[in-house]
DNA sequence: AATTGTATTTTATTGTCAATAATTATTTGA
DNA sequence: TCAAATAATTATTGACAATAAAATACAATT
């Protein structure tokens, strides 16, 4: 395998949470699985950690990183900001394959049963939220997300405790979707925002419960 | 020298443009003149690398990087979306000290006089961002500021052209400093996005004349 | 004969590796 | 419980391989 596969290997098994939070990935067995040298090896866990998803130990060695409660609420802090933004920027410059594939969307989103198949509906919200950040146009804003994304399954296995967080999608989800297919740039961003805002309340309370009233959940914001 | 410190020193000298967009940078030089071998080398390029100060091809080589127009355009689109919560996250959770320094800074802002000496009043802008987004505190925000911030700099170098520049920036500072004294989360992030999207106009108009009329810088907040 | 285009050689540079040094963690003995 | 010895792991180094750019030599064409 060579090191571009060496590297979606490893950020793949992360996700999957083959490699648990906190675990310690050894040089020397890294290098016997996939058969490469320390040096090659070393660059790829350096990209992992400024991917976000490893954490680094002077003369220790890489960790798989490990959020805390506050960590979490910080990158839904920052989706918030990107995401909103790239909301706004969606519904004026984007084109009409991104229409049309917000109207596909919204008819799938309509269709699908969230009791039932709750994971479908996860899904889907990935591909809106991905398709959002794409048609904003913005590289640069396309590699945060990207990284916030990382983090944010980092935090907690999504496929398993899904039912909740999309029960709690699935409404907001659709008027993100009204809001950009009408180009209501003001409307797009708050939605984004509160639907990000929601999303991280449900999620600390499913695996942090009893915190709820941390400082940054509770901020509100008035008039976007 | 120690590892950290070579860091600083390139990084420094890409900012002071010591090392100028596209120069290579070549690891057995750069070994010899720092005294270290070509791995610590290696890992601090790619450290510079996720830094967006340089850009590396394969087999080629790291080179300092350089940003064309729409790069730039989208540096200053995100440092809106980050510095626009920033700005709100600060008004409403900056302490005693947070005011204090906004104070400060209000008082030497209206006492330097711009058209004497314009890069004072620069240093006292660049003071109040960064004292904004350590009172937002959010870590990956102050990542990503960073990064931001250092894309910035790449875009030209600021010390020289800075009159202009520092001419629009001050009122809008001023009334950023206003904004957040009176706590109104609203208007601080509406302020501060507006402030960066004149910087934004301002810097290129000066850098690239004639293309005020690319479609990211005439992108307008109806309501924020 | 001069010039252009192509193939080949040379050089410069990065990529990889295995051995050694330095550091940290663990065990063992009192 | 503490200290020293041992083991495990990362950090660094220098040598070598692979690759890409540059220079050169040569042939083809006008």
């Amino acid at each position: 395998m060579d090191k571009q596969g060496v590297y979606e290997d490893i950020k793949q098994k992360i996700m999957e949470e083959k490699l648990l939070p906190g675990q310690w990935l050894v040089e020397r067995e890294l290098c016997e699985s996939y058969g490469l040298s320390r040096t090659p090896i070393r660059e790829i866990l350096w990209r992992l950690c400024n991917d976000g998803l490893l954490h680094q130990e002077s003369n220790r060695g890489f960790t798989v990183n490990r959020l805390n409660l506050d960590q979490i609420l910080d990158v839904f802090q920052m989706r918030e900001a990107v995401e909103g933004m790239a909301a706004r920027l969606a519904s004026s410059k984007g084109g009409n394959a991104f229409m049309a594939k917000l109207q596909a969307l919204n008819n799938q989103l309509r269709e699908v049963d969230i009791e039932q198949n709750a994971f479908a509906g996860v899904l889907l919200g990935r591909e809106l939220h991905n398709a959002i950040v794409a048609a904003a146009g913005n590289g640069l804003m396309s590699d945060m997300y990207q990284k916030l994304m990382s983090l944010t399954i980092l935090t907690s296995n999504l496929t398993r405790k899904s039912t909740e967080i999309e029960r709690a999608s699935r409404d907001a989800h659709l008027e993100l979707i009204d809001a950009l297919l009408k180009r209501d740039e003001d409307r797009s961003e708050r939605v984004m925002r509160e639907h990000l805002r929601d999303t991280c309340r449900v999620l600390v309370a499913q695996f942090y419960p009893g915190m709820l009233d941390a400082k940054h959940v509770t901020t509100q914001v008035d008039r976007l």
